[in-house]
DNA sequence: CGAAAACTTTACGTAAACGTAAGGCGCGGT
DNA sequence: ACCGCGCCTTACGTTTACGTAAAGTTTTCG
C-alpha cells in the first residue's frame, strides 16, 4: 500500500473512486456556473475526461475544483492557484518548488496581517464617529 | 469663529494646516504612481486645489488619500471607498439624515466584523498549510 | 417519438484599476 | 537660449475572472 506522501488536501486527488460527475452536478454542488468550471479548464486547472464531447469529472477532478475554490477564497489568483496545483500534482519531492510555495503563502499571510491592522484602525474610527452621532442625536433630542 | 461641526476624521480633513504637497510628493510617500492619484481624482475621491494647471494637495487631501489606500488594502472597491469617504465627509447639520447615516456606519461595522472573522479563518488555514510545508521540508531534509 | 433539459463550442462583452505612450507646458539652472 | 525635470491632458491598452448570447448537439423523460 504505497500511500504516496502528499500535502494536506491533495491526498485524495490522485485516487480513483469510480464516482463521476457532470459539469452541472459540480456547478450545483459548489455553487458556481458552468462557465466558471469551463474557464478553469481553459486555464489548465482542470482536465476532465470526455465521453464524446461531454465532460466527465472524476472524484479527483472534484477535489481539484474544491482546491481551486478554496484558493480563491484565500485570495490567490488563478495563476497562483495553477502553480499550487502543479506543486500538488507534480511529484512533491521538489523541495525547491516547495520553497516557492511556502513563500507565496507567507506573502499572503503578511498581507492578511496588514489587513487586520487596517480593519482594527478603521473599526475604531467608525466607532468614534458613531459615538459622535449618538451624542449629536441626544443633544438635538433635548432641544427640538 | 464658525468652526463648522464635522464628523470624525473629517475634523482634520477639511482643516487647513498650511502644509501642501505636489502630486509627486504624495506619490513618493504612499508609493503609488501619479497616474493612480489622478485616477482617484477622476473617480471623484480627491479634488485638490490648482495653481494654474498644477495640482496642490492640502493636508486634508493627504488624509483622504491615506484613507483611500487603506480602503484598498481592505479590499473595498473604488465605489465602496467613495461611499466610505462620504461618511467621513458629510457635515452633520441635518439631524434628520443623521439616523440614516448612523445606520450606514453600523452596516459598515457589521461588515468589518464579518470580514475580521473571515480573515482570521483564512489566516488560520494558511498557517496550517505553512506548518505542513515546513514539516514536509524538514522531513525531506533528513532524507536527501 | 417528440419536446425539454443539459450539454457543447465560439466569441464578443464587461468592470476594475490602473499602465503606458504621445505630445505639450512652464520653470529653474547653466 | 537651451536642457531637463516635473507637471499636465488625452486616450488607447491591459489584466482578471468570468458573463452572456448565439447556435448547435445530445440526452432524457413522458
Amino acid at each position: 500500500m504505497t500511500t504516496e506522501p502528499t500535502i494536506g488536501l491533495s491526498s485524495n486527488l490522485g485516487r480513483n473512486d469510480t464516482q463521476t460527475f457532470s459539469i452541472g452536478q459540480l456547478a450545483d454542488e459548489f455553487e458556481v456556473t458552468h462557465r466558471t468550471i469551463r474557464f478553469y479548464e481553459d486555464e489548465g486547472l482542470l482536465s476532465p475526461a470526455r465521453r464524446g464531447t461531454t465532460r466527465i469529472y472524476s472524484n479527483g477532478d472534484r477535489g481539484r475544483l474544491a482546491l481551486i475554490l478554496r484558493g480563491k477564497r484565500l485570495g490567490f489568483s488563478i495563476s497562483e492557484i495553477r502553480e499550487f496545483l502543479d506543486l500538488y500534482t507534480v511529484d512533491e519531492t521538489q523541495t525547491q518548488q516547495m520553497n516557492y510555495f511556502a513563500d507565496r503563502v507567507n506573502d499572503r499571510l503578511l498581507m492578511l496581517d496588514q489587513q487586520m491592522e487596517d480593519l482594527k484602525q478603521t473599526r475604531q474610527e467608525l466607532v468614534q464617529i458613531q459615538d459622535q452621532i449618538k451624542a449629536h442625536l441626544a443633544k438635538s433630542d433635548r432641544s427640538p
